[in-house]
RNA sequence: GCGCCCGUAGCUCAGUUGGAUAGAGCACCCGCCUUCUAAGCGGGUGGUCGCUGGUUCGAAUCCAGCCGGGCGCACCA
């Protein structure tokens, strides 16, 4: 199970977070990408001689989460049998409604209150009319924003205690969602991290007096900023707003400081390239607090389109990860993420990754590892046998065309983890289990017998197969897709 | 306007620290199952590597400028 791993040596430890979707609903295809790249990543620097720790970064302090309470909330009213306008910022949908019954069941009518006693004073929600420009429509949303936000402060008043208690059914709810998820999907972590958490613990406090002794923030306009210019950023970074809240930066930099400080110097982080723009503050960041430069490596994924052979692209519509999972299964879905370098846009074509025929490309890699399976049970429904040690004596028989083609492609192998461990591509390493490893296989085993007469001679072919079946295990571990003995 | 990713066969994509006739899968055409799984194998059709110019003995690969697609440029998260 060694072959191919790197075990000269620690090369040292790595923290890599990965996925940190937030918990205000199912994971999208996106996260799914990110998670499958974040996880097989993490195996190959795993098996390259790297300490790895996993982690997941839960964003549940954020105003967001207060939308996703309210949300549940005014759901929960209607459940009620209260009447009223869902608020157009809100998330409106089905999963939503489920958290709010959930909240019922538990809590009858504990947290009802009259919603035209509670709209009372509040501002009227503004629309967007059709023919808004587009200007006008961005400030529409942003007053449906603000219309929101006395939503939340309302919500607060009127609940007290209990609008922590629905904000966390409703968080919890969410979590459980995408813990199931990630979990079918076969993805493990050493450690969720809660942003709330560190809040909370004064760790936040604590980083920004460290900044502040470092000299690299400065107050100026009623806010706190971070001298990140300096360090390679467009522009300094307000840590903390005029308003005395903090910004999202402002904890994210901190929960990066508390990885260091437990003992990780170096952070890995996959992102979506929607956050390309992020990056050089954060490195900024980091470098003026370690002093490296590369304490920081961003891997950022690209979008995820999806489309279907009949239908053509159809991304207006949300499917989310665990639909996939569901209708494709992880292994496919999994080696379809794989398949395609990171930092390429991805269409995903949901009716390939669905068919369970030839044009499905995990079959293909997956049926030259039960094909091997398969001789040696054959092997042994003969009553023959396989001794190793007497095979590696008989290796010189190997010397046709096909068994040197697939000797050369063993030989590859840990290169091929080498480099795509060093360039953090999985998808290098799922290339050559499909068009290296694979292909040769499958062409040796239509050209040739296994099982024959000439004793020396099947022990040479059954050790040079039963090698291929062990790269293949290794290989689609790493890749996180599954190895079935029969297909 | 500035920044990041991308443009390779009909479709989806490898190949991009410069190196020989540019590769794979799907689709299409022709073959191969009384013998270890045909989710397989063998052969064929198909490409001015977005465009233009430059560097070089040599460019899909490096540089510049265009064209086209995606994503960012908050005291949002």
């Amino acid at each position: 199970d060694k072959f191919g791993r790197d075990d000269s040596g620690s090369k040292g430890k790595i923290m890599v977070e990965f996925v940190s979707a937030n918990p205000t609903g199912p994971m999208h295809v996106g996260h799914g990408r990110g998670a499958a790249y974040g996880d097989a990543i993490s195996n190959l620097l795993a098996a390259s001689g790297w300490t790895v720790w996993r982690e997941y970064y839960i964003n549940d302090a954020g105003r967001q989460v207060d939308i996703l309470a309210i949300s549940v909330w005014l759901r929960y009213l209607e459940l009620c049998g209260e009447t009223l306008l869902f608020p157009k910022r809100g998330y409106p949908a089905d999963y939503v409604r489920r958290s709010a019954q959930t909240l019922k069941d538990l809590h009858g009518e504990k947290f009802r209150h009259d919603w035209n006693a509670l709209k009372t004073d509040l501002p009227l929600e503004p629309d967007v009319p059709e023919d808004a420009t587009d200007k006008d429509k961005a400030a529409i949303k942003l007053r449906q924003e603000g219309y929101a936000d006395v939503l939340i402060e309302r919500a607060k008043t009127v609940l007290a205690d209990g609008y922590d208690v629905i904000k966390h059914a409703a968080l919890d709810d969410q979590l459980a969602v995408i813990r199931s998820t990630l979990s079918a999907f076969n993805v493990r972590f050493d450690q969720w991290s809660s942003e709330a958490a560190l809040v909370k613990s004064g760790f936040v406090s604590t980083a920004l007096t460290r900044l502040a002794e470092k000299n690299l923030t400065y107050e100026k306009d009623g806010a706190l900023w971070m001298r990140t210019e300096a360090f390679g950023d467009e522009k300094d970074r307000v840590l903390v707003k005029a308003d005395g809240a903090a910004t999202y930066f402002c904890n994210d930099l901190a929960y990066h400081i508390d990885k260091l400080d437990r003992g990780w110097p170096l952070l890995m982080d996959v992102w979506g390239a929607d956050h390309h723009g992020y990056i050089a503050r954060v490195r900024a960041a980091i470098e003026a607090l370690t002093g490296r430069k590369d304490a920081l490596n961003v891997q950022l994924v690209q979008f995820v389109t999806l489309s279907s052979g009949k239908m053509g692209k159809r991304s207006g519509n949300f499917v989310t990860l665990q639909d996939l999972i569901d209708e494709a299964g992880t292994d496919a879905t999994r080696f379809f993420y794989l398949l395609r370098s990171h930092e390429q846009h991805l269409e995903f074509d949901i009716d390939l990754a669905r068919s369970q025929s030839n044009e499905n490309p995990v079959f293909y890699v997956q049926y030259a590892h039960a094909r091997v399976c398969s001789v040696f049970a054959q092997l042994a429904e003969k009553g023959g046998r396989y001794d190793e040690a007497a095979a590696l004596k008989s290796l010189h028989r190997l010397d046709n065309e096909h068994e040197k083609a697939l000797l050369v492609q063993l030989a590859r192998f840990p290169e091929v983890l080498r480099k795509s461990a060093a360039e953090y591509e999985p998808h290098t390493l799922a290339f050559y289990l499909k068009d290296g490893l694979a292909d040769a296989f499958h062409s040796y085993y239509n050209a040739h017998k296994f099982i024959v007469d000439d004793a020396e001679l099947q022990s040479a072919r059954l050790a040079l197969i039963a090698a291929t079946r062990q790269v293949l295990r290794i290989g689609l571990g790493l890749l996180g897709v599954g190895a079935p003995e029969k297909m």
